[in-house]
DNA sequence: TCAGTACCTTACTTTAAAGTGCGTACTCTC
DNA sequence: GAGAGTACGCACTTTAAAGTAAGGTACTGA
């Protein structure tokens, strides 16, 4: 049982399906928009907070610690309307919202995880390594 | 009425290990710093691309559609700097360089290519959904 | 000789991302 | 009745990312 932790079996051959995905290359692949909104600095925290459950805006602004307002807005919008994030807004004064993930939005979490996951792993030893 | 049909069995419980990468949310945290490397627009295709395997620098050039020589030249050194990309240059006339991915590349790519994928195969459904 | 290839670098310009600051229309607390 | 909290929208400015264009070397093949 000694140390799982980290021994990450590194596939050597971690290929693309060339048949169905190689099209990102294509200068004009939807792909690239959808990439961009997903990779993005704000969208990746904001998706990941979202996958730990329904947020309000005022906690996700809290959470995503250096995030403008403007920001949230427009980042929360773009999710909205790839279909990742869900809105509800209930009509009561102040203002109730919470934000939370639709199906696709989990499956896409389930991906973005890992990699943020391993950034944070990795980011002291990779930065580290640049004197 | 009953079009409450987004309702979802919320399978993933696809969590951050909140003891360990609960610290990307915090502004002065350097995942931040690599997080913005490795979804860089033109960093993660360099890198999906290499995991195919050594190319050459016209090579990448091709292959990345639409890339400029000089972004294709900050890349890589980006990426070489952060220890994910290896560049092995002959010293022969016309010069000959190779890159291919470092241990730390491939791993990265093992999860970057699921997240390449899904973007591919969501791409048109998600933009179809905006009208 | 003269274009062509391979791998870049530097300088300049454009564009897109992000930040700043203000206003709103309420309500609830001090 | 002054101030804070809530969830934004809008206009403006700053800054960082990216593109454009040109140049350079040391050759090779025509």
């Amino acid at each position: 049982m000694a140390m799982e932790a980290k021994t990450l079996s590194v596939p050597q051959l971690a290929h693309l399906p060339a048949d169905s995905a190689d099209g990102v290359f294509q200068a004009g692949c939807p792909s690239r928009t959808v990439l961009d909104h997903i990779t993005s600095k704000w969208g990746v925290l904001i998706l990941v907070a979202l996958s730990e459950g329904e947020h309000r805006w005022s906690e996700l602004r809290r959470r995503a610690e250096g995030i403008s307002e403007k920001m949230l807005a427009q980042t929360l919008k773009t999710l909205e309307r790839d279909g990742l994030v869900l809105r509800k807004a209930q009509p009561v004064i102040p203002p109730h919202v919470d934000y939370s993930l639709t199906d696709r939005g989990y499956e896409l979490t389930a991906l973005l995880i890992p990699l943020v996951t391993w950034a944070y792993d990795n980011a002291d030893d990779i930065l580290d390594g640049q004197r």
